[in-house]
DNA sequence: CCTTAACTTCACAATTTTCTGAAAGAAGCG
DNA sequence: CGCTTCTTTCAGAAAATTGTGAAGTTAAGG
């Protein structure tokens, strides 16, 4: 086993922030952006400095900063400033993916958006016009139950892990 | 109003394809993909020949043939033969967002495969591990309840639309 | 204030992706 | 069968994306 001196196998943290990342990318998320998140989410604190992480992925600050920034956008990770120093620490959250989820509502909202100008647009008694009402009315119903079961799901946390997410 | 021949707005069709296809891009899809199946969903009869989708596009029909393949593997389209001819239809469900989205528990299945196998490499007691087999339990418990969503969403259409999905 | 550490921005080079035209491959129909 | 019509495949040009080094910006700490 290669350890490094924290006693974690920098090896097998590597082959799973490279393969978890690949599944992300094959699933249309950018590369670094996905590389950077499974680094976070495979790290022991759950945190990492801009300079670990271009360390652990070989790769100049700048492509941290845009990593990061996109990340960021997305709520997928956040931000936090260690007091008193300039470096800035990213952060995962066990319960991050709640957050990324709830925010493709977001998404979700621009496609209802450009679905009811379609419909008025193409007129809704139309055949395409009732095809994109139909539409519309997937998303709202989705909507509407995605919310419901997050809110499930953060029972269920409390219940199996604890209220505090990680 | 710029009429064609069957009397639909051709630039009003054109502007929502091009601006829902833009929505889908934003969130990931490829361009070509994202554009054929917006005017699927914006035909009247839901179905479009490689040729009219080549003339409405204005790409080749390579461009059409990949696109077509994309949406194909992904569930989005239906091809269809039309019998006695060598043309081919292309066609969109009104419900075929529902078959997208079932999909995509494929791409989630995946997902797990991964983090399993870092909880193992990393150590299920290690903060990391923990940390992921977090996030595992997420994804499996959005899976179980997106099928029961999908369930609820075609009794829920039945009631509204009717049954027959077109 | 001035220095210095850290992050960000920017222009550019390299890679990757995307689309096209041309050729090849199916499949109906005479 | 062979002609014709449509679709797919393929090599390559064009365009877009990605990551880098270097310069620029911000803020801590003497």
């Amino acid at each position: 086993m290669t350890e490094t001196a924290g006693g974690r196998d920098a090896e097998a943290v590597s082959k799973f922030v490279e393969s978890f990342a690949a599944q992300l990318v094959e699933a249309g998320m950018q590369r670094m952006p996905a590389r950077i998140f499974a680094a976070l989410l495979s790290s022991d604190s759950g945190t990492l400095t801009s300079a670990e992480l271009g360390e652990q992925l070989q790769v100049s600050p700048a492509a941290v900063s845009g990593g990061v920034r996109y990340l960021a956008q997305q709520h997928m990770v956040a931000r936090e400033r260690e007091p008193g120093s300039r470096r800035e620490r990213y952060r995962v959250h066990s319960d991050q993916w709640y957050e990324a989820l709830t925010n493709r509502e977001a998404v979700i909202k621009r496609w209802e958006g450009a679905l009811r100008e379609g419909v008025s647009s193409l007129g809704a008694e139309s055949p395409a016009g009732r095809r994109l009402s139909e539409t519309l009315a997937f998303f709202e119903f989705v909507d509407a139950e995605v919310a419901a079961m997050m809110e499930r799901w953060r029972a269920h946390r409390e219940e199996r892990f604890g209220s505090a997410p990680l």
